[in-house]
DNA sequence: CTGTTAGCGCTTTCAT
DNA sequence: ATGAAAGCGCTAACAG
């Protein structure tokens, strides 16, 4: 690979000339450009990144930090890289994915900074120390949902009203007449989880009605998302009668409900209403009768969240900002008044 | 950000050792050891990336290269994504999206290497300068897709059997009755285009009938895909009655052809037979009748390219390797006999 | 407008 | 097993 000092030696120019003409940083004549440019070609050389971004301290790159157990993407998040994506294109910034199981970035041959800018970082935790860190550093951050309490004053990121989201569901379940409804709620450990919970809760309480224990049940993560709609749907249901609606955070929890359904044969959505907190895939012939759900628009959570954190890094001074991406409910044909309502 | 040196100093040891300490490259006591990493982890210190990566030239980073002209993935491009993500987990490496505007790099100030070991091509063409390029540098290399005859023996590629499939794609239209059958085709300067077009042209060849000139269109991508099926369909369906059937290039060019017909008042599958090259949404509520098409199986052909392409960054010596990957065609219920075939 | 020089932070010989 | 010093290829500050 052709050096800057081989391109300065054939222009008979110095390195520093040659830097010049490629980073345009500083006036060089047209003549000396041109017998650069000319000898670049020549010699096909292009300036090394590393080197570049050790010097100048920029990459041009934004990263992507997700959680490292996830192994399968879902639409929600190929619709959201496409909304980073989108942000990048013409701004000239590449995106750095990186999806790295936490036991191998956990050894220390393997410890190092990844060669970024900023970073987006998803599924953020009731504690989480990826957040602190990267607090520290002081490196421009924008996180997609809502980061730990102790840390929301001091860091950007961009939302969806879980809290008011999951509200409006329930009262729409409320309404409808049941009164037992199961959540099926995310991993305990994560905000969403906790956000979502306070918008169900708040919901039972403006009606004055009451929440039992156990009707919130959250994914423990030893299974799978569909395992859990599945499980959870059999068990609680043969056991419980009370149950005429279920609240899923997923489509695909929603599909182990479906499933679950089937073999208790509970006719859906007369004996049983079933709701999703999210809308991918939804038009798979496996969701007969069609799904209600919430369009959370991730591609504009993405897109936000990207232009939130190019702006940083465009930045010295870095006000935290935040910002809410609007959400719809949309109601399909899985919710229905429970059959029991008139016969109590 | 500490540095090595302050790691140094406070240990009290060289950066030599520090280094080792990290690297696991040589061998370090246990106590010198301890001391470092003691140290390392007060001052907060991780080594950087690109100063690391600049010494001993490896990034452990793959590049993902898309047509600049792109601006909205796919499902295609996100489960091939979603595949290569799969291959780079646990084995440490990340992925660098690079979906920039061919006019922003190809500006002198933006001209630099990306700071990856080896890199994934897509959408390859007839005429490839991308292709070139990367062959002068000799830089391990994996296309998605069919490279350019002329670089085919030297570059590994995996792909889909295109030819075979449009074969059997015509085939199984001609069997069904169709004499005319219009082929929206993907843009004539991709190598995609090349290979199914023979495909069709083999499959009538072996029934011994004849194609008529202008029943191959392609993209040339001054209209978005869906604009593309409609308006072909719209102009080509209304001036000549003698197409029965369309292959469309992707599930939104069909879309495309559904609108149209629609318009047109043809009924699918009865008056229009479609078939589509690629099987994404396909459960739209737009689609009725559910359209048949080929599942090309993208999140195969991504894992299988960053298997390849991790197996050459490994080795010194890299001999070209190719790979098809399967693909089936998905019979639905957009295709039927022409109505008129008894008739004539 | 151009040349010179001192880093950027790490790895890697070569010594010891 | 550890230290010292010479790069990796580029940018940036200073001179002129």
């Amino acid at each position: 690979m052709p050096t800057i000092d081989d391109v300065a030696r054939m222009a008979k120019v110095s390195k520093g000339t040659v830097s010049s003409v490629f980073s345009k940083k500083r006036p060089i004549s047209k003549e000396v450009s041109d017998r650069v440019l000319e000898a670049a070609k020549q010699l096909n050389y292009k300036p090394n990144f590393l080197a570049r971004s050790l010097a100048n301290k920029e990459t041009r790159i934004i990263g992507l930090v997700m959680r490292g157990e996830k192994t399968n993407l879902s639409q929600f998040h190929m619709s959201l890289i496409n909304g980073v994506l989108q942000e990048c294109y013409g701004r000239g910034y590449r995106l750095l994915i990186n999806l790295m199981s936490a036991e191998y970035m956990n050894r220390v041959e393997n410890q190092a900074s990844d060669p970024v800018d900023g970073e987006i970082l998803l599924d953020p935790r009731v504690e989480d120390p990826r957040i602190i860190e990267r607090l520290k550093l002081e490196q421009p951050l924008v996180v997609i949902g809502r980061p730990p309490q102790a840390y929301e004053p001091r860091v950007s990121y961009v939302n969806n009203d879980n809290e008011g989201l999951a509200c409006e569901i329930t009262e729409y379940l409320l309404g409808l007449g049941h009164r037992r409804i199961l959540f099926l709620n995310a991993a305990a450990y994560s905000t969403v989880a906790e956000d979502r919970e306070s918008g169900y809760l708040r919901a039972f309480r403006q009606q004055g009605k009451t929440v039992e224990v156990g009707d919130i049940v959250s994914n423990d993560q030893s299974l799978t998302k569909r395992e859990f709609g599945y499980e959870q749907t059999l068990t609680l249901l043969s056991r419980h009668q009370c149950y005429t609606a279920i609240i899923a955070d997923t489509v695909t929890v929603a599909l182990g409900v479906y499933q679950a359904a089937h073999e208790l044969q509970l006719r859906i959505p007369d004996q049983l209403s079933v709701f999703a907190f999210s809308d991918d895939s939804v038009f798979s012939p496996a969701l007969q009768p069609p799904l209600s759900g919430v369009r959370l628009n991730p591609d504009r959570l993405g897109e936000e969240a990207a232009r939130l954190l190019l702006e940083q890094c465009s930045q010295a001074h870095r006000p935290a900002k935040r910002v809410v991406v609007a959400a719809e409910l949309v109601y399909r044909d899985s919710c229905a008044a429970p059959m029991q309502v008139g016969k109590l």
